[in-house]
DNA sequence: GTCTATAGCTAGATAGAC
DNA sequence: GTCTATCTAGCTATAGAC
């Protein structure tokens, strides 16, 4: 078989820089295919459902990273717990770099994104929430506390991710980050 | 001169819905088209500017809810703080069905979106926050905690709002507004 | 596996009758 | 002021050469 020209992860990176900036709606092939290097032929020869599939892939792709990157950092016994927390926080704010990009979850959260990756959606924010529950028990907190201040910890990002872009703030991403780090170690 | 058929109010009704729940790019003409009874070329008759300023014609419909709805209730001595902030959380649950809806501000922050209504999103949001501030000056809050406060109010309102769609946990939303109350009867 | 070329369609927008 | 009919551009997706 011939090599491919872009890897797969190389080709996720692509897509999800355009599907986040963009949403599903705004993100035309064409944005896709000169975010990726490939032509839009070749997008569909990787891809042979099109862009549902693509972006399916781009949401799998990010599931990996936050298993990898939040979940597992936060529940990892090896290390002290506010340790876990300050590593996952850091690796929270570059995936948003900072405030300046969009949460893919929100951006296909439109009427037809939600159809069509709703459950997609769905498990990624469990996954989220799960990991903070996780972290609080570690810290000493009753299991519905500790839920409670996990969807609180996401809500605190989604809302921050809005607001400082709307306000055009975006120092307001890491003040809240910040915040978040003060209300575990509070507990 | 020949009667309208559909009158300015209901007009930014039909456009709203459509427009916060498929975003800007997803809205398709034939979309605001049918969602408010007149056809495609009578929709530009109206709006001469096409799509775009049908758009800034909703963010301004949606800015002058704001101002009566929110803004003109928190900042009105006439009525105890605590039953302002009751009506306002009232509004707020009404404006978004419950937590079924999705923001405008929020559907229009994409890369186009931002580009195209980045100024009115931000004056729609800081309307809010300077309501909520005064709000919060009047519970004897210093001026930088009830600003504070205020930032906090709308994050929780824009997250909980991605969050409870993205879990399919819709009640929620009201949670969270019941906890917005909550934080300010204990100023 | 990637590409050029193109099919088939729907998008946003306009012309002109009533 | 609203409508039917239509234009052009861009879209998603495919065919077939290399």
């Amino acid at each position: 078989m011939r090599p491919q020209k872009v890897e797969h992860k190389e080709l996720m990176e692509g897509l999800l820089l355009v599907l986040r900036a963009k949403g599903y709606d705004g993100a035309s092939l064409s944005d896709l295919a000169s975010a990726t290097g490939l032509k839009k032929a070749s997008l569909y020869h990787r891809f042979p459902g099109g862009k549902k599939q693509m972006t399916e892939a781009v949401l799998e792709y990010v599931a990996e990273w936050v298993e990898l990157n939040i979940f597992a950092v936060l529940i990892n016994k090896q290390e002290p717990a506010p340790v876990r927390l300050k590593v996952a926080l850091q690796n929270i704010d570059a995936l948003y770099h900072r405030g300046k990009s969009i949460c893919i979850f929100r951006a296909l959260s439109t009427h037809s994104g939600l159809e069509l990756f709703g459950e997609q959606i769905r498990g990624g924010m469990e996954k989220y929430i799960e990991a903070f529950t996780r972290l609080g028990v570690d810290l000493q907190m009753h299991k519905k506390e500790a839920h409670q201040a996990a969807l609180q910890t996401l809500i605190d990002i989604q809302g921050a991710l809005i607001v400082s872009k709307g306000l055009q703030q975006q120092e307001l991403f890491g003040q809240t980050l910040g915040g978040i780090a003060k209300r575990y170690s509070a507990a």
